[in-house]
DNA sequence: ATTATGTGCAACTCTGAAGTTGCACATAAT
DNA sequence: ATTATGTGCAACTTCAGAGTTGCACATAAT
């Protein structure tokens, strides 16, 4: 259920360290399957199972079977979909910020 | 202990559905009080202060007193800067993935 | 056919963090 | 001086999710 639109989703998914070092890892071999990616990491499979279906269901990643492993790959655009939503909101508080400053100084 | 540098943090701050909505009231505001806030949200002047205490950790807030009351005031270089390393991480993903696609077809 | 490797599901533990209540202290207001 | 409003600290409860183990099932390999 690829939850689309919210980039909240995709903060509270890339919230967890071990969830961003799985992320560098795909993004590194461009494919890998849970078990690889876990031999490489201080959990176990399951526990990097879980990650990748919680990246999965944010749209940060995508899997598919191959045979009998189920390979992973990196989706790039929504992550650089968050990065703009989070500058504009930056953008709205500095404009924001500016306006209610404006108003301060100048007043009458 | 305004914790300076690493982007990682300020992803765990945002990742609070509570927190993200704090940060849209201080921003409309500009400036306001834990007690001001709180009257606006769902829970207690307490759970407002321990986020706002969170906030200020990562240096997405700052607060200062003003007489007997505390105003927190939001700062949005510190969610652009996030935003900026979230895109050249994205960008990153990209170049790599190309690179092995690249590496995959033509090879030689 | 049998062995090995990989995936998928379920039940369980455990810690951190979100939220609460209660109270003491500080600064205004009357 | 007394009352009201606001902050700060501490102890407590609750719950989601990160991680585990165990086992059944599927697909390769020999």
């Amino acid at each position: 259920m690829t939850d689309h639109g919210s980039a909240e989703h995709v903060l509270a998914a890339l919230a967890d360290p071990t969830r961003r070092r799985l992320l560098d890892l795909l993004a590194a071999r461009g494919e890998a399957t849970a078990t690889v990616l876990a031999a490489e990491l201080p959990v176990t499979r399951q526990a990097v199972v879980k990650h990748l279906a919680a990246l999965d269901r944010v749209g940060l990643v995508a899997g598919h079977r191959r045979g009998r492993e189920m390979r992973y790959r990196v989706l790039p655009e929504r992550l650089s979909a968050t990065a703009r939503w989070m500058d504009q909101v930056a953008a709205q508080w500095d404009s924001r910020l500016s306006a209610i400053k404006r108003i301060a100084e100048g007043g009458s």
